[in-house]
DNA sequence: TTTGCAAATGTTATAATGTTGCAAATTTCA
DNA sequence: TGAAATTTGCAACATTATAACATTTGCAAA
């Protein structure tokens, strides 16, 4: 049994979407901003994968569910959740996951696995810092910063091993 | 005078641009790869600019060039590039810049800026050991990390401050 | 209550980015 | 040379994202 943090631990995953939409009803209020209906179901349906989901999986289900939307639809809610710290968008997979640093100030850093296609979002104060340094050395004035890491999670490491 | 290394500081590009292709050809032939005309005339254009290209705008000028290119003739184009670390896809962008440390291994990160749109690739070897040292403690296996930072260059925040 | 405004959504169309598949041409090397 | 592999040309298509404008909704001030 794997005694790692990722994601991909066995656990009842419908209490983690609970949570994740209470934090966000708590967190809209507090920034005066409104968790329409579309844009609740958005983070839920974000939320229920654990791997990223593209702005056109999200439309498709939502299409199962009856709503009609559009591409702008998606777009627009996608767009709102992240100014609301409440999803991340991957650019290296044009696809978004359910932010687990919700509310928290924090710079993620994700590690994706090739393999099973699983995100992991990390806080990695040492990381952060040495991107500041860096930025600093070149008197550069970081306003967002993207780091992903492609590779292998350790379930997959592991089987290829046996293989 | 400024006295960073940023590629905006004055200087003549066709030099450095003549330099890339002559290590390009080099690297090329070590790697037993061919540095075709279509492919070293986008690493050219690629360089020519010192802000990121999009695939279709490396097709317009091969259009302008006269040379009747489809999308896949770049993409392949830059594809090859990239395997022989002669270019660099940015994530965040949707662009391409050449590798100003080809051949050198090295763990690239990008200095964005917002504002005039020119990026700087560094190495920092204190955020790679940084990023290494958070994937090791989830017993990840890091292939490809990808470390975007967007934000105001030096030159763009100066001129801001003057505002 | 209604009026008025800003925010949010709907709708259509289109732009921008990237890929597949196959045939023809070119290069490599035995 | 001639077979095999690589590269290119080409057409169609798939995916991702945005523009523009109409409409509706929520909310507060008159």
């Amino acid at each position: 049994m794997p005694t790692s943090a990722l994601p991909y631990r066995p656990h009842n995953h419908d209490i983690c979407v609970a949570q994740a939409l209470a934090d966000a009803r708590t967190i809209c209020q507090q920034h005066n901003a409104r968790l329409t209906p579309t844009r609740e179901r958005v983070l839920e349906l974000i939320w229920q994968s654990h791997k990223p989901l593209g702005a056109y999986d999200v439309l498709a289900v939502l299409a199962e569910d009856g709503h009609n939307a559009a591409p702008p639809t998606v777009y627009r809610a996608l767009d709102f959740l992240q100014q609301q710290g409440l999803v991340h968008r991957i650019a290296s997979l044009n696809a978004f996951v359910g932010c687990t640093h919700a509310g928290k100030r924090h710079n993620g850093l994700f590690l994706i696995c090739r393999d099973c296609g699983n995100v992991l979002e990390l806080t990695a104060p040492g990381v952060s810092q040495a991107v500041s340094e860096a930025a600093v050395a070149e008197a550069f004035k970081p306003d967002e910063v993207t780091i992903e890491i492609a590779g292998t999670c350790p379930a997959c490491h592991v089987d290829t091993h046996h293989a």
